[in-house]
DNA sequence: CGTTTTTGACCGGCGC
DNA sequence: GCGCCGGTCAAAAACG
């Protein structure tokens, strides 16, 4: 008796499934009819039970029998009504099952009428507790849905606080990571790219170490509030609400007229450091004239940039008044499917979530870029080695020659963001190859050379991102070293794959946002690996606020590690920009 | 008519 | 100091 109802509660379920196309009462529907049917099958055992004697019944009976109990067209309809739901209209009230099983148990015999009308009463019990048990499953299907949302939203806000927090986060002595550490990550990450099980190590310890270092981050998040000042020109594309238009007020050409555009360019050098205003390009291939980011644009200027045949547009950020983010969308001169979009500053309203996944994936580039030196830089861009989207490091290129010029008027760091990759055989240098590793990350000539690491999603993502995480396999390109041949033949699918999904899939930015919280979150792990554990001082926090979402420990974590990691460094991709002009 | 885009001018930074 | 260049402004034009 006690497993019974849950066997009826999943036949249930199954009748709703298949039933919700048809009606749009369906749940009602569902109740009724599950509960017929329940009664119906609990009819049915307790008949078994009493087999010969209710075999003798129908003799005496003879119209009834089984078959005809669950048929629609006969007497079952009238037993929905006689479970006791009472359908009105139905008309059928002539034909009363458990009224019928009682009269005719009657006619028969005193002992076989009380069996039936226990069985009719075990029926209903059943009926009712099954129909309870739906009710309760439809409800908590509908919590948990509403759970998920509520997950997504909260992952999102968290996101943005770590952010924030992490790029005004500072401290040096924190993480020592440096180039051989590094290197050994790049090389464990290698080995992690070939090896299944140990890339599942790595998301292992990033989950453990991210898990402790959101908490952290999110605890230092107050006093950095108020001590910011000197970091304010982070750029980041995070919405947070708190976000103040420090990046607007810091510009050295203010874009409001009401303030004096220059004259406090002194006083602005000093709390902005302008070869700290980092900017996050974005290549995608794209025929339209701008990939659509979830953001409102209005352009603003127009100029042709040296270099490249093809203008260069600016755009400010219309969804708030004095949004202080712009952007720019130029095409690459050397292919011009590749649309360069970069964008700079704090957005200082909310944004809908296209728009923030979007302001995630910036955002978090931008903190790793901006919240410290070039070696941690390196080093966060190393974290997200591998992964389809890639960081592109122009201050750590060292092919910049055949992929892009670093611009000396344009002092602002820029991490580039490649989600383009000409179709197999162009990952050299020409054509599309304007990025000749592809998704790598471009590392100084005695360097290791990128690879392709493949981690698994921590959370579903549309199926071109997932595709684009897959290992595949590309065509045959050049001839070239062997491992990077093949990392990049892989990369170039995967970037085609990104590509189209940009082009056809208007949630590109959530898919993107999925992409990066995975590469970011990958990353923790390669950089968690060479590091002792205790030295990683992101992970030192209280597990008070362990019960943030695990997707944003996922993100967050890799976010700081990326950001920490900065804080040491040399001076050697120090403000070095990236522009695709050549 | 309000909003957006276009486009020439302007400004500051930088190199020579 | 001058010229180049990137970035921005704002009036005019275009658009819905």
């Amino acid at each position: 008796m006690e497993t019974r109802p849950e066997r009826h509660r999943h036949d249930h379920v199954h009748e709703q499934q298949a039933q919700e196309g048809e009606e749009d009462d369906a749940a009602a529907a569902v109740m009724e009819h599950g509960a017929a049917l329940s009664l119906q099958r609990g009819a049915t055992l307790f008949g078994r039970r009493r087999q010969h004697d209710e075999e003798a019944d129908r003799r005496r009976r003879g119209e009834i029998r089984e078959v005809d109990f669950f048929s629609r067209d006969s007497g079952a309809r009238g037993q929905d009504d006689g479970g006791g739901r009472g359908v009105p209209g139905g008309g059928r009230d002539d034909v009363n099952i458990g009224l019928d099983l009682l009269t005719t148990a009657t006619a028969a015999t005193t002992s076989a009428a009380g069996e039936e009308m226990m069985a009719v009463k075990n029926q209903k019990i059943e009926a009712s507790a099954v129909e309870v048990e739906l009710r309760r499953v439809v409800e908590e299907n509908r919590r948990l849905r509403g759970m998920l949302e509520e997950l997504n939203r909260s992952y999102g806000a968290l996101y943005q606080q770590l952010l924030q927090v992490t790029q005004h986060r500072q401290h040096p002595a924190d993480l020592m990571i440096n180039r051989s550490s590094l290197a050994h990550t790049h090389l464990t990450t290698t080995a992690a790219s070939h090896n299944t099980s140990s890339t599942r190590q790595l998301l292992e310890a990033r989950a453990s170490s991210t898990a402790m270092a959101q908490p952290h981050a999110v605890a230092a998040g107050g006093d950095d509030e108020a001590s910011d000042g000197a970091e304010e020109a982070s750029p980041s594309l995070s919405n947070g609400g708190n976000n103040n238009d420090d990046a607007d007020g810091k510009r050295k050409t203010s874009p409001d007229r009401t303030a004096p555009p220059r004259e406090n360019g002194g006083e602005q050098a000093s709390s902005e450091l302008p070869g700290r205003k980092a900017r996050v390009s974005v290549r995608a291939r794209s025929e339209a004239p701008m990939i659509s980011d979830g953001c409102q644009w209005r352009k603003y200027g127009q100029k042709m940039a040296k270099g490249n045949p093809c203008p260069r547009a600016y755009y400010r950020c219309t969804m708030a008044v004095a949004c202080p983010v712009r952007k720019q969308v130029q095409r690459c001169a050397e292919d011009k499917t590749i649309l360069v979009t970069t964008y700079e500053g704090h957005h200082n309203h909310p944004l809908p979530p296209a728009a923030t996944t979007m302001a995630n994936t910036t955002s978090a580039a931008a903190a790793m870029l901006l919240s410290g030196p070039a070696t941690s830089r390196d080093g966060a861009a190393a974290a997200l080695l591998g992964h389809p989207a890639l960081f592109h490091h122009s201050s750590s290129i060292p092919y910049a020659s055949t992929m892009a010029t670093l611009s000396a008027s344009a002092p602002f760091p820029t991490i580039t963001l490649d989600l383009t990759q000409a179709p197999g055989g162009v990952a050299g240098s020409g054509g599309g190859g304007l990025l000749p590793h592809g998704l790598g990350l471009h590392r100084p000539p005695g360097g290791i050379h990128p690879v392709t690491a493949v981690p698994a999603m921590p959370f579903p993502v549309p199926s071109p991102l997932a595709s684009m995480f897959l290992p595949q396999r590309a065509p045959t390109g050049p001839p070239m070293p062997t491992g990077l041949q093949v990392a990049r033949q892989q990369q170039s699918v995967m970037m085609e794959t990104v590509t189209a999904a940009i082009a056809a899939d208007p949630n590109f930015t959530t898919a993107l946002a999925a992409a990066i919280s995975s590469v970011m979150a990958g990353g923790a792990a390669h950089q968690a690996q060479p590091t002792p554990r205790g030295s990683n001082i992101i992970g030192i926090a209280a597990g008070d606020q362990a019960n943030g979402s695990a997707g944003a420990a996922a993100i967050a974590g890799p976010t700081a590690a990326g950001a920490h990691a900065a804080s040491a460094g040399s001076p050697r991709f120090a403000t070095q920009s990236c522009t695709t002009s050549t």
